[in-house]
DNA sequence: CTGGTTTAGTAAAGCGGTTTCATAACCTGA
DNA sequence: TCAGGTTATGAAACCGCTTTACTAAACCAG
């Protein structure tokens, strides 16, 4: 491999002016110019990206911690980070934390010392502090999809208050009023937000809730559909199923297709996240869409602006949409109070 | 940040002790490793990485070049790559080359620059040579997936012909006769050896195919949405569909959807490659299984051979399995011929 | 007591760039 | 004709770590 100091060499020239040729920080007689471009031709130079950020400090490369990136999710988000950084000049490094608290650490550990210009982080698991303490020691941090409390960083959700409370009203709008609520993890900022959106739509609607109509745990499908089971198995089941996630609304399915169960006709089912699987299953998923594309451009662009020294927005919401498909329906006149 | 020198001085010795010692490279009295020690916590020294791969050459991290995060397939291998290396001390870098000739070579070549000490690499595009060649000059390349002719690097497949001559026997042994292929783009190793094993197994059974019943093109579902409706439109139209890949398969279901035909009694469907959403569509997807999790983790195997000097052999199959859920039943009586 | 062998450690030269500080040569206008 | 300002370029220090080559001191057998 050609150093800059065989092109100067080849070109007559210190490495010096090679160097600063090439970052434009000097303006060459064309003479001078053309014999570096030709030695750099000839030897195929190309320069030590590594060396350079050793000298500079600037590495042009950001780190992206999810928890688990083969989630679509997760991948769209990373997918369109990786664009726009890309578009900017900058790398990205994925790296994802199977929602583990050790690994989540170690990762971002392993990001800083790799000396990443910046990082985009993710997380799904409640933070005991350890994390919101690490970001907050380095002002080159953002915070996506998922708070972590306390730490000092701008910050990029989406609007699910809003967006759960428009599930929740497409769901009455069709003359539900038994609807229940599959949450995820307690103790989650998303989580959290999501359920009062529903209840503030419940409420609006006058609409008391039965016991164990809302029931919350993990992400998992599997959770999911135990849950569900137990949502048929009372007195009074819900006649429509708002889950907080698609994950959840997986699960759901899972379990309305072991009793046979036909959506939307006997149940009505709506989900927040809308993976592209949604759009395929039979029927297709009612869904509200978080804008992925957009929280990752948007992500990376609020940590560019924070290292390239402008102060971005605390906090950044972007807006979710109802995407009417076809697993809402009205209820069963009998299952009406 | 702390460097080794000053983690030197406050334990009074040279940076190169502290370095030997810190690399095993040498045995220290007790007392003196205990007062590096002492110095590397009080000061809470991490050593640079980038300094320390622009000096050893050596970097402990890997490339991931992947058409798509984004899509399942890529996203999952991607997540076992990331855990295996993890499990070894390697970071991945990923990098999504959108199935885009250039992207794919400023890919190669950005991690190329020496930032990475070895690549895994997939790719979907035909090859015009440039790849081949780039590949060719190094020694620390894997070639996953799918082919690139010419290339001189370890390969990883699974078996593409047996495992499509698996499908279409399956079809057969439902009753099937008037079955339908939707391939991939033309020019692909696997697309070529997945037509050969349908091929195979139409053959051992004595059944000739009606011209249009293949079908070539992108692996957009839209595209195959529409080679599907044209299959529809032709005088005889199949009983069944072998899609070779589950992209393809999501595109002839929007197609039966459109046309309300059923799945599986008006039309049998059987896809390769078996992504997550194929458990969750109604009905679930009988599809050929590719272990995604084993091609990630034996790629990076075979890479870790490939720079510890090992010689890992030349072409590694893997082996799919036929997953039977419920996109496969019997021809109706009339149809059959 | 001598010369060879450990032991414990260091100075300095890289790795491949960038950048600061100089300098030499060449105007330019008074 | 000369002070003063460009313009074109270079030497050397530095980024933080590794590694080679070397030394000073202690040890040890003969």
């Amino acid at each position: 491999m050609a150093t800059i100091h065989d092109v100067a060499l080849q070109a007559g020239v210190s490495p010096t002016t090679v160097s600063r040729y090439l970052n434009r920080r000097i303006e060459l007689p064309a003479a001078t110019a053309e014999r570096i471009d030709a030695a750099i031709a000839a030897l195929d130079y190309r320069p030590n990206v590594l060396a350079q950020r050793l000298s500079t400090g600037k590495s042009f490369a950001i780190g992206l911690v999810a928890p688990e990136i083969r989630e679509p999710f997760f991948a769209e988000i990373a997918s369109a980070v990786e664009d726009e950084a890309d578009r900017h000049g900058y790398t990205v490094f994925i790296s994802s934390t199977r929602s583990d608290r050790a690994r989540e650490l170690a990762s971002l550990q392993r990001l800083v010392d790799r000396q990443v210009d910046g990082l985009l982080l993710m997380t799904n698991i409640p933070d005991d502090g350890a994390l919101a303490d690490m970001i907050s020691r380095r002002r080159n941090v953002v915070v996506m999809d998922e708070d972590v409390p306390g730490a000092s960083a701008p910050r990029l959700f989406v609007e699910n208050r809003e967006g759960m409370a428009l599930a929740t009203r497409h769901l009455i709008d069709h003359g539900h009023r038994r609807i229940a609520y599959l949450g995820g993890p307690e103790g989650l900022f998303s989580v959290t937000e999501r359920r009062e959106g529903f209840r503030l739509a419940m409420a609006e609607a006058g609409i008391t809730l039965p016991p164990g109509y809302m029931v919350f745990g993990s992400f998992a499908p599997a959770h999911a559909r135990l849950a569900t089971l137990g949502l048929l198995d009372l007195a009074e089941p819900p006649t429509a199923i708002v889950a907080s996630s698609d994950y959840l609304a997986m699960g759901a399915i899972l379990a309305l297709r072991d009793r046979g169960i036909v959506v939307p006709e006997d149940m009505s089912l709506i989900a927040f996240d809308d993976a592209a699987f949604g759009a395929l299953i039979t029927p297709p998923l009612t869904a509200i869409r978080q804008p992925v594309e957009l929280i990752g451009r948007r992500g990376f662009q609020l940590l560019l602006d924070l290292l390239e020294g402008r102060e971005p927005p605390a906090l950044t919401r972007l807006p979710v949409d109802l995407i009417r498909r076809q697993s809402v329906g009205a209820p069963r006149r009998k299952d009406l109070k």
